[in-house]
DNA sequence: ATGTCAAATAATATCGATATTTTTGGAGCA
DNA sequence: TGCTCCAAAAATATCGATATTATTTGACAT
């Protein structure tokens, strides 16, 4: 009755864009990790009721990105090196697992869409930020969503959201040190339309590995 | 000021208690899977109010045991064999990572702490059902925990919980073919002790393997 | 009979207000 | 000065009611 004022119907429920606008804040380092999340002024930020935040702030936590204290509300959850480290050490594991399943069931309708992801992706580089990162999350996960197994994909996506996340704090976001990425994307998309698995996650691993001591180096102990 | 009749204060927040008795309800197959979970249904076997309910299936959502379905409210998550043998398949993942990470923390707390758990679910196995399913979890737990990844640790739990479902599914609850589970146990126990890792994670895995394909079979297509 | 559409019904999603609990800020006392 | 305890303030958790959205029902036309 009052809103609609939007040109373009662009989220459904008002729970769903509370909680797409507040995990996107969490992951960027708006809201820094730790921080007390109160109702009201959440409520305030994404002007809608407390109904929606409060249903958004409990589907956050349990993607680990909001922590609930028995009845002293919610809080950003806290960051840390050993967090860090087991969230690069579960995506090892997991990605590999997943790569490995996804090229066993490799076809050509996979292959298209790798292509094109990848291709989205590097044109994504060249102009806006927030873009590219989500560009090259779905690149990653189409690496993996040919496995056809989605509990596994779930745990994927949930722990690339936690890892972004350290890469917004560690950096403000941009630094994401150019090295070579490029390379090591365009490594792992031949090595997959090639069908060869342990190149595939070889170049996986060791582009996660490398980007996880570079940002680990960068972090407090 | 109505309520607080309990003789005990067992539960601290309405949320929390709801969420464990919809949980426990579809764990046990009480609501089965697939079925429409209306809220107005909900309040009065809980009989609590609209929000804790909300909130209570929201989180049941990220546990995978509830489906939301867009503005259509929520159902039971349903099952399948392929989801359940996805299930086998990250547990057995999983569970050897987080199993060879505990052995290499063991002390002699850890080492207790098993002994005591393992007790605990022998003593249980005499008992009531519901008692032998928590100490059995318990143990399970146990065994992993000391591995210090939290993360890990929580997949761990959750797929131990989808898993319990399709037990109680294919067999009310009970048939769970006295087998030779408690042999099996002890095995990984034993191993586990002497600080083996090969030896307890390939008793661990059969063990799951095994009661996997009974399980396997005992569904339809 | 059958398919379509509109009104009625039911269920969800959201809001505003209240009750409970935690935290804060002193006042009184050792 | 430092500590305990109590009152005031703030924040959370929960409720009851409303608006919105889906589903059903039945009348009408084909």
């Amino acid at each position: 009755m009052d809103a609609m004022l939007d040109t373009e119907g662009k989220e459904t429920s008002a729970t769903h864009g509370a909680y797409r606008r507040l995990r996107d804040m969490i992951l960027t380092g708006e809201l820094p990790p730790g921080q007390k999340l109160k109702i009201e002024q959440l409520r305030g930020l994404l002007d809608t009721g407390a109904s929606p935040v409060r249903e958004a702030l409990s589907l956050l936590t349990s993607d680990m990105l909001v922590e609930r204290i028995d009845q002293r509300g919610f809080r950003a959850a806290p960051v840390s090196k050993c967090n860090f480290e087991e969230i690069l050490l579960l995506r090892c594991n997991l990605e590999e697992t997943a790569l490995r399943a996804s090229i066993a069931n490799a076809d050509a309708t996979w292959e298209d869409r790798l292509v094109l992801r990848h291709h989205h992706m590097k044109k994504a580089s060249h102009n806006g930020a927030h873009n590219f990162e989500d560009a090259h999350k779905a690149f990653h996960m189409a690496l993996l969503d040919n496995s056809k197994l989605p509990l596994l994909l779930r745990y994927c996506s949930q722990l690339y959201d936690l890892n972004i996340r350290y890469r917004y704090l560690a950096a403000g976001g941009s630094s994401y040190k150019k090295r070579d990425i490029t390379a090591e994307h365009q490594q792992i998309l031949d090595a997959a339309l090639d069908h060869d698995a342990d190149s595939a996650t070889r170049h996986l691993i060791d582009h996660y590995r490398r980007t996880g001591e570079y940002l680990s180096s960068q972090m407090e102990t």
